[in-house]
DNA sequence: TGAAATAAAGACCGTTCGGTCTATATTTGC
DNA sequence: GCAAATATAGACCGAACGGTCTTTATTTCA
């Protein structure tokens, strides 16, 4: 790896954090500069503007959040034990230090900026399609009753987990994330075989 | 309404769908006076800054999407058709623009505006409490099993179609808030005695 | 209707914004 | 270890920012 790419990556990682905070219209090139401890030079010599940044913030985020949740879903060895792996993440702040980036960026990128849009968009649908899979499989292993509809189910956990992660955002503590974490556990061990 | 109230109101009513769509740090204060059609001297005749129109624009969406919801509840004979009428204003996305207040503001109030984030919580307190009394309601009449945890049930379901509304932002339909407010219509018809 | 009170216009202010560019410092490969 | 290549510093830029203030226009009410 490059000096640049090196100082690319370092730029990315201090950032994210940063503007999955405060926003992107509401993190400066200051800010960035500030938390980097580069001068512009440094910053603009790795990147072409500002949305660059923002756009490689938001999958750097969205990347580390997915491998720990596949890798906490990989360690499960059946339906059950990978959903509930997964809840876990879900369940500890600490994997989602600023709240979910998901959130935080899905609710800021308008229709001006419809690159930032399709990149939220395809980061939901995986996020979905973690809960898809892994439901469809126990119904394949006879783990799970085929009452259950996998699409919808994996529809609604993803919603209801989004907004416990608002919830916690805005309270500050994991109340109800618990609350709903434990009601998506209950409803899932109903159609456990 | 004296000259200043009536102008006080417009520029509330005219820039809190723009702000909720683009932002607090995203909205400038000249995206304000082009769409009031007033000059700066209009606006800060009538505000003190730019916060408090933020916080005012808050409130009245938060009360306009309020008032919606509590006149459709109050048109419900039933605990049923009272929740059942709260859903369908929340399927109908022109009661919610731009996206829900709550969570655009919410994911923007950092720490450094507590009172923002004071105003958001109280507002998801009271669209919560609006599910908590229907269904509590609903035990004392006799009218739901009272093996309902009303509290459990109004968290699950207002974080639900929290993340519906996340979902209808970033796709641009409504599928995926159907399907959510089918689920809860579902669940909700299991405890109906 | 006319005088006092009030509301709005818009020139102006210092600051900060995102971004450029040259000069200097640091890597890199021989 | 030195020369060429590359990366960073930071002065600089025009534009836009939020906000102030005086001047002018409009309400208001006797």
């Amino acid at each position: 790896m490059s000096k640049a790419e090196r100082t690319r990556q370092f730029i990315i990682e201090t950032s994210a954090p940063l503007i999955n905070k405060k926003g992107m219209a509401g993190t400066s090139l200051s800010d960035i500069m500030e938390a980097t401890k580069l001068a512009k030079g440094g910053i603009y010599g790795n990147f072409e503007n500002k949305e660059e940044i923002c756009m490689e913030s938001f999958l750097y985020l969205r990347t580390q959040l997915a491998s720990k949740l596949d890798v906490a879903a990989s360690k499960g060895k059946s339906a059950k034990e990978k959903l509930f792996n997964l809840l876990d993440v879900y369940g500890n702040r600490k994997n989602m230090a600023e709240g979910c980036p998901i959130m935080n960026f899905g609710t800021e990128a308008d229709d001006t900026n419809p690159i930032m849009k399709e990149l939220v968009k395809k980061a939901i649908l995986s996020a979905q399609k973690r809960f898809l899979t892994i439901v469809e499989e126990g119904i394949q292993n006879k783990e799970l009753s085929s009452e259950i509809n996998p699409e919808h189910f994996s529809i609604r956990t993803f919603a209801m987990i989004e907004g416990a992660i608002l919830y916690r955002k805005v309270f500050g503590n994991d109340d109800q994330m618990h609350i709903v974490l434990d009601s998506i556990r209950n409803e899932f061990e109903k159609y456990v075989l």
